[in-house]
DNA sequence: TTGAAAGCGCTAACAG
DNA sequence: CTGTTAGCGCTTTCAA
């Protein structure tokens, strides 16, 4: 190339790098042309060789690409990435730990300027060997100390998703969890919490019958509404909050199969608001977004240093905005109401079930 | 590091890549030994330059990292580069062409090995200006010859959705096709293609009345599945077949607002196997899967030269499994009788319409 | 069985 | 304004 232009190397690199400019004019134009005729392009390998750093960013997952769920984390990521000329290798370990450790070494030998390590869900990790001190943690908090991480805020998302009922009226508000066990997401807790503040907040009675478990899935949140459903009048919840859209497609069929219509006769509110699923609804879902987008785009203008972490070891919690569709309203006007027992005359249609399934 | 063991680069670099056994038994355990001390790894940046080969790949998509369908083919071609020790540069261009550009040059300039370009969906592609000669494409076709590219075989997974009906014993088997128009999928078409032949094959009429068309929604799919239903007696379609899952579950909605029992009284067929929706339906719906995995690891074992594609030229069509799940039934006994007039006393609850949305 | 020398393609420091 | 020199960390002859 140097040749093909008739200067040096020296010149050649000058001017592709616009290094001030002390090249003439002329020079420069003919080294560009040069370039562009012979479709010279510089290596980054040697480049990076040279410059001891090579303008990528290892994003490590374990299942962001096999789940359908978090992909805008890595369209987050990837667009900071680009903007700032940066090339991303992509690693799903698929949650295997031996496959974690030889990526991390790859990464390591590959000269990756920056590490992100993301996990699909919000999750508490163990932080792997060989990581490299400046990594970021993306959706997940690391369970040592010392890191960056982002990470959504589900205690504000669940209090946020709670108000939004209590705000439409709502006095008997359901919550749906998911199931107990040793999986149980860390996003459970921390939203049952911000449901059981907001509820406290407003002056509410945290009714234990109205918190119910159910597989997650659109099945366990079927049949976790149904039995929150055929509760007696006097305590039935008027409004749902679900763990996620699926539940909250299950509870949209228990709601139907009784007959009941969305958000006349009942108030539902989800969470993640799934891509395809959420607005698709009939009607339209509200529910409380997960900023996969926003936390990928964070974790990596932190991992390039171009925003700083507010302390260098706090994880940054980020705000899971409402999303107002149409399956909440005011809760139904008899309600209101002082208790009725369950003497079986009803609302016109709150019984009048209709087979499903 | 060749100091830690007291031997030369040339000695590290001959036993850490295993040539020949030249090296005495002692001298290799004490520089293994030595690197395992010092942490050390051999750069690939430097491997590269010297190789003139970078043991990486480059996988652009147009989406695949913000939409959650086809992420699966990252993981089936994250799988095989790993088995094969090559790390993937991932480029989510968001179909940007410009974008597109810019990361086909950024790839050059690492000499990655290979290069796989993705789409989202089945589609035709235009190929990009510079993209290598050896390029792969992966669920896109190339509008111009000369490349290697794998598409789903859309064509016999409409005749094999429509086969696993008309096995079942329907007769009047729908088409549920989704909307018309320039973003019309190649898919829709191939679909289509398999689902007629399909029924020339069995002998049974191509009825232009059960070929509509809805938007690929929940809702449109329930919005032709209405249409459907609402037919006389005499050519009510007993099955439909979807043109995706999406489409397939406002079916069900259609169906149970009519009071139709799946797959009782109506069978119900999908396409995509979207994960965390197809299985999770009641019934279950039977559906025919795309083989995103499979797609992504023949395309990276091509663009690795593992696997040899038949032909230079030719587009690798495969096969879309059918996934058996509870959705499909044969038809209700008396649709097999000869023509009843629309007189009203129909099946017991075939018109029992039930209020939804 | 091992080491010395050369060079992959670039850029940084220094001359000119 | 431009070229020379050196060297990034490795692998590959070639020699010892």
């Amino acid at each position: 190339m140097a040749a093909a232009a008739g200067v040096s190397a020296t010149t050649v690199s000058l001017v592709l790098n616009d290094v001030e400019s002390r090249i003439s004019r002329e020079t420069r134009d003919r080294v560009r042309s040069a370039a562009e005729a012979v479709g010279y392009a510089p290596s980054s390998l040697a480049r990076g060789l040279r410059q001891r750093r090579s303008q990528t960013v290892g994003l490590i997952s374990d299942q962001i690409a096999t789940t359908p769920f978090a992909g805008r984390m890595l369209a987050g990521a990837q667009d900071v990435a680009r903007a700032h000329e940066k090339l991303v290798f992509l690693v799903d370990t698929g949650g295997d730990r031996a496959v974690e450790q030889s990526a991390i070494r790859a990464l390591a030998a590959q000269q990756v300027d920056a590490t992100i390590y993301a996990a699909m869900w919000h999750q508490i990790v163990p932080v792997p060997d060989g990581l490299p001190a400046d990594a970021v943690f993306l959706d997940c908090r690391p369970d040592a100390g010392g890191f960056r991480s982002v990470v959504p805020d589900d205690r504000a998302g669940g209090a946020a998703a709670t108000r939004e009922l209590v705000a439409a009226g709502h006095r008997r508000i359901a919550f749906i969890d998911t199931d107990e066990g040793p999986t149980r997401p860390i996003a459970a807790d921390l939203r049952l919490e911000g449901y059981r503040e907001v509820l406290r907040e407003a002056g509410l009675r945290v009714d234990p019958a109205l918190h119910v478990h159910g597989e997650t899935s659109i099945r366990g949140g079927r049949e976790a509404a149904e039995h929150l459903l055929q509760l007696p009048d006097a305590v039935r919840p008027t409004a749902l909050f679900c763990f996620n859209d699926r539940m909250a497609v299950g509870a949209y069929a228990a709601a139907h199969a009784r007959g009941l219509r969305i958000p006349h006769d009942l108030s539902i509110i989800g969470y993640d608001d799934q891509q395809f699923i959420a607005a698709e609804q009939e009607p339209p879902l509200t529910t409380i977004a997960l900023p996969h987008y926003e936390m990928g785009k964070w974790a990596m203008e932190v991992a390039l240093g171009i925003r700083a972490a507010e302390e260098q070891d706090a994880t940054h919690q980020m705000t899971c905005p409402v999303i107002r569709r149409d399956s909440v309203g005011p809760p139904p006007a008899h309600v209101a109401k002082p208790n009725r027992r369950r003497t079986s005359h009803h609302t016109e249609r709150s019984l009048s079930a209709t087979p499903e399934r």
